[in-house]
DNA sequence: GCCCGATCCGACATCGATGTCATACTTTTG
DNA sequence: CAAAAGTATGACATCGATGTCGGATCGGGC
């Protein structure tokens, strides 16, 4: 992860080398201990000296070398780094900025990088964001396998995981409560009446996904009802295949009353299908999103922004010394029923 | 910006420190300088060496500090800052994830900050940010007065802004054709038949909001039309605001037939004071967003991931060395007919 | 007129890596 | 077989800041 050649050789041509400390303090005349004193409002520097170092500065437009002073105060920066998927998914980037406001509280920033959804990528972004000495990591894991951060969960920098628990080490993890969204989606259309109830989920390898799935389950199987299997529709995972498989769906011979979208992607791509169709079935997404209320969809709502702040909340407590026994803090969901999850089945037969 | 005092106190107590290299080549029995060239896989160094200083890396669970080595190379790191409004907003977080993919290819880091629309605290990140040493700056800058950067602009750090044109020195940025997008929605509501149009823009303060507002008056303008004047409404700048001012204006006797919305946060304020209103006007708005297919909005769109990537390339190109004038990139728009913007104006009276 | 503590300042080591140069030991080569 | 060339290694300086410690200066108190 260290720049391309290429930008290497260039840069030392374009950047013009910035004025150091030393050029500053013999500028003013003084050592460089004295300006670095004057500069740092350090006690016992003489009011003029610290005027001359300042001006000094200024006409140099000296800027302190914040590498350096992070080197020899201990080569750890004031870095948080946070591996995650693409930022146009409104979850993510709703995490993100959790993230950011909480953090800036305690002066620290926050790096982003994005996984691409890929394990091997994302290791390699570990181990920069790591050489990096960023104080804290906190990941979306990609997918399940991640002991690969075994080696690193006790050496020092602390690990957050969100949205996807931990499976190797004990680490911090801030997680929705997926299985009782679910359970309360499925029981929702259940006492709505519905039977034939569609579930599309996203990749099953995604814990999330096998948490809601199991949730919706149990809601049926405590409804005692068993006819949603034949519409059941795994590892979708994008916008476009959702909006293809809530089609085929609704073709289906007898078509099912009722869908329930495990993430916003599949929502998304559920109504883009449902678009302008009468009779449409009943819909509930997991996950809220920007317009649900204008649109009339009932979702199983919950927060990332407060997921980002909980897990930088986690993260800055680790940095700051505390050193118990990994801890998980649970989002709740909440269903906001809008319209959409309300449609009663359609008559029997046209 | 560096960390506050109680993190520094704190963090002593928790990070234990990690090996150096001195360490791993004290185990391996070779001297500093050999352990270095064999983790780099530099050239001249025994096979049998080179594995044992491998094997005391691994198990001293070694990792190479960053920081030390980016002093050692030249004080510049391979991060570049970003600094813009909340992740939340779409627009931005868009911007954020065509920026990081584009940086991602050139082996740099994004590194994101969250100006809160206050230009104190940008000025502060600009400041954090060049004291880390970035090898660029992109800003979407809060408001208009950013000459602070003058200082700056011409002391190696390449500036990029985006989406508001620099008001001081020459700098490179990417910026949206607003005037000829807002243009399009004019004409695009004339064409319809409409007279009464409402305008409702976002702080004044903002250039691309002015430029929106130019290119409206100037179609206006060529159409002959005046009668929109009545419906102006300017600095609306949060969701809430705005669709008190779209139902005031609905209020009005006689009420706009057409509503024209200067960005996405506007245009969701107007959806929802629209939502389930019989002879709703017609709408258009400017930025694109999701689901907008579904709900039927025509908008002036762009592509904000290209403006992100432009911005990078830019960034990247000076940080290659390219010394030439300033640039400017003009991201284009399209008028996306969906069917708000289509609607006739209401008969003459109810 | 001398001692003492406070104040101001600077020389030097240090953080953890890499670059330069010197050196010991091999291997080629004429 | 001696000279030249090449390989493997280490000592030391260095990047730009901060921490430690000791020296100079100054004003007061006796």
């Amino acid at each position: 992860m260290s720049a391309s050649r290429s930008a290497d050789a260039a840069v030392d041509g374009a950047n013009l080398r910035r004025p150091t400390l030393t050029q500053v303090a013999a500028m003013a005349g003084v050592s460089l201990k004295t300006a670095s004193r004057a500069l740092n409002d350090e006690p016992n520097v003489a009011e003029a000296t610290g005027r001359r170092v300042r001006e000094a500065a200024d006409v140099l437009g000296y800027r302190l070398n914040g590498i350096a002073r992070e080197l020899r105060r201990g080569a750890t920066s004031a870095l948080v780094g946070l591996i995650s998927g693409d930022l146009t998914n409104p979850f993510y980037s709703a995490v993100a900025s959790g993230i950011e406001r909480e953090l800036r509280q305690h002066g620290l920033q926050l790096l982003t990088a994005n996984n691409d959804e890929d394990a091997e990528l994302e290791r390699a972004l570990v181990d920069a964001f790591l050489q990096r000495r960023v104080r804290a990591l906190l990941v979306v894991p990609s997918g399940d396998r991640h002991e690969y951060l075994a080696a690193e969960a006790n050496h020092g920098v602390p690990f957050v995981f969100l949205d996807r628990p931990p499976d190797g080490p004990a680490a911090d993890a801030v997680l929705i409560d997926n299985a009782g969204g679910a359970r309360a989606a499925g029981a929702h259309l259940l006492a709505g009446g519905h039977r034939r109830i569609a579930l599309v989920t996203d990749l099953a390898r995604m814990a999330p996904q096998r948490d809601r799935y199991d949730g919706f389950v149990q809601a049926m199987a405590a409804g005692g009802n068993d006819e949603w299997r034949p519409y059941l529709r795994t590892d979708v995972h994008d916008v476009g295949r959702a909006e293809e498989t809530v089609r085929e769906l609704l073709a289906l011979d007898p078509a099912p009353t009722a869908l329930f979208t495990t993430n916003n992607r599949l929502t998304t791509g559920a109504l883009r299908a449902l678009r302008g169709r009468p009779g449409a079935p009943a819909l509930i997404g997991f996950d809220d999103f920007d317009l649900a209320d204008v649109i009339g969809t009932t979702v199983v709502a919950h927060d990332p922004v407060a997921m980002g702040r909980e897990a930088a909340r986690l993260a800055y407590e680790r940095i700051s010394g505390f050193a118990g026994p990994a801890r998980t803090v649970t989002i709740g969901t909440t269903l906001i029923a809008r319209g959409s999850g309300e449609r009663p089945p359609a008559a029997p037969e046209e």
